[in-house]
DNA sequence: GTGAAAGCGCTAACAT
DNA sequence: ATGTTAGCGCTTTCAC
């Protein structure tokens, strides 16, 4: 490996002068500039980023905590917030570290944050009241959040903005006729550890279910395609009138629509359904294909890391998108409500 | 942040004494390591990666290059690979750097390891040729591979082992009965590439046609859903006398098998399906779902990184698992074939 | 516009 | 068993 001060003597300047030519800090003559990148150039020069990081105080990794555990299965579409994040990260400079994390522990990672390896730290699946976050506040270690807690006005975050995601199913329903709705949410179990998906994601739909004036219910399953089909046994006993469903499950809502198919009701012609939360893997594979209005995944991977970046270099950063929406994708799985509807129950 | 000299200070011993307490590459008495150890933990001694980094040559950093085109969609599930390969890194002191490649480029990231930000490489979606693994090693950049090329004895690579992974499928179908077998590949384009999960597994897919003397078939199709379906179609026209399908393509098989449903034949009643290659979610989501021979893909991941690391160290690696075949799981997409058979397509 | 020199925090060869 | 010292490769005052 070629280093600086080769160059130098090569080039016939000191160490220094390299170095200002190499950053731009200070101002040096055109001749000085060429003949030093020609050396550079011909000699096959690679400044050390080690011995840059160590210098400059700046290891230029952020951590990117992904939560795993031997009890739930991995969310597969979490892939697209990462890479999102791993992106941004490298267009910018930096270099994401995938750090699994088991039952959302972050000692390690703080550990290597105060050895310096570490620039920041993103967080996924934040809660509102995350200690996580707290501790790492308290340790004055720079985070960034996919999601956000309840007081994320100080936070680095990128989030769904549930309320307007929800709004847009909502609307599309209502236009469709339905007057109606399930909102097919995650456990209580879930809500009592105040996901903020499913917190907000409830409040919305209660919201919502006002202001376009429709009746809603909220049925709860856990994100397994069995438990969807459970909920649908639900359905069917207790609410077969409802015809719209708005689904904050990516799992569940695959196995109610088998669920609800098999006791007899047809999607979209009896029942349609909007996915708000979902993998998109999974709304193109389930049958039919499922409508939805998904998070734009990398997009908010690649701003909760734009962000944290930003602040790691103070800069400003007032003026991003901090809350994501989503688009409406009409698929094979909403439908009108025929006119005269009554549900028929081909048993 | 408190530094060595510190330390060595308030311990009343020299910096270099303080080093061989924490890496214990010299003898220290008892007493003093005590003590030293007492003072650091005092003084919440963090010692600092980058300047260890710098010292040491290594930056103890491994980058992942994960493939991602704008054509085809991402794999949801290549994250378990990924999260293997973060997980065995972090076990062994190591860090995984997530590294977007777009259109299989490794430019940037050759650059990167000439800087001494990358310690190694791993590669994914490796081809029996492939310009990248050569590049590498012209570079003397250390490089581990998920997948193999053709001459893969001097390489550090994790793989399926495609004819052992089809072996147990076709003895299940087998000892179920089945003699007529489909075997679902995926296109003649990504067969020109060379990939070899393709190549392989279909010619371990002839291979055992022979063995089980049972007549084999190859059906290609894209990785889509869509492409599924169309499969289906020729399934139905020309093969309507198979029973068991093998499927190497993750994404068509689902398409497939409901293809093949709607065109009047039941699953596992008249046709079995087998995964060879699969999401996990994907079977699991399927209708039935699916019976397979997963790769243990995080186990692949970790296989890699420790192949990788190893060499790093300069340890050797020979009696390391490089090969997978993965587990059969049965479910419900597979079952004997009736005894006096014959398909009845209901249409 | 350019150079000399100090130092980021650590390790290890060479003392003693 | 412990200390002295040089240096990993870079940046950045401070001089000229």
């Amino acid at each position: 490996m070629v280093k600086r001060s080769e160059v130098a003597r090569a080039a016939g300047v000191s160490e220094s002068t390299v170095s200002y030519v190499i950053t731009g800090s200070k101002p040096i003559s055109e001749a000085t500039k060429r003949r030093v990148h020609k050396v550079m150039e011909e000699m096959g020069y690679k400044p050390n980023a080690m011995a840059k990081a160590l210098r400059s105080g700046s290891s230029r990794m952020i951590a990117l905590l992904f939560n795993v555990s031997d009890h739930h299965g991995i969310n597969d579409g979490d892939i697209s917030y990462v890479l999102g994040a791993a992106n941004e990260a490298r267009k910018n400079g930096y270099h994401l570290i995938l750090w699994p994390a088991y039952d959302r522990e972050i000692e390690d990672a703080i550990l290597q944050a105060q050895t310096g390896l570490l620039d920041g730290i993103i967080l996924m699946e934040v809660r509102l009241q995350d200690d996580r976050v707290d501790l790492l506040h308290s340790l004055n270690i720079p985070v960034g959040l996919i999601g956000r807690t309840n007081n994320y006005e100080t936070e680095i975050y990128a989030d769904r903005d549930f309320e307007a995601a929800e709004e847009v199913a909502f609307a599309e329903l209502v236009r469709l006729g339905h007057t109606k709705i399930i909102f097919l949410s995650t456990t209580a179990k879930q809500y009592r550890e105040g996901y903020g998906a499913i917190v907000r994601g409830e409040k919305a739909a209660k919201f919502l279910g006002n202001k376009f004036d429709v009746e809603v219910q909220v049925i709860h399953a856990s994100n397994t395609i069995e438990s969807g089909i459970k909920a649908a046994d639900q359905f069917s006993e207790k609410f077969d009138d409802f015809t719209g469903i708005i689904s904050l499950n990516s799992e569940a809502v695959i196995g109610f629509a088998r669920g609800i198919q098999r006791l007899g009701f047809k999607v979209p012609k009896d029942v349609s359904i909007i996915c708000i939360d979902t993998i998109e893997q999974g709304a193109l594979d389930a049958e039919p294909s499922l409508t939805t209005v998904s998070p734009p995944a990398a997009e908010m991977g690649a701003a909760a890391v734009r962000g944290l970046i930003k602040s790691l270099r103070a800069e400003n950063d007032d003026n991003s998108e901090k809350l994501f929406v989503g688009k409406l994708v009409r698929r094979e799985s909403t439908a009108s409500v025929p006119s005269g509807r009554s549900i028929r129950k081909d048993r």
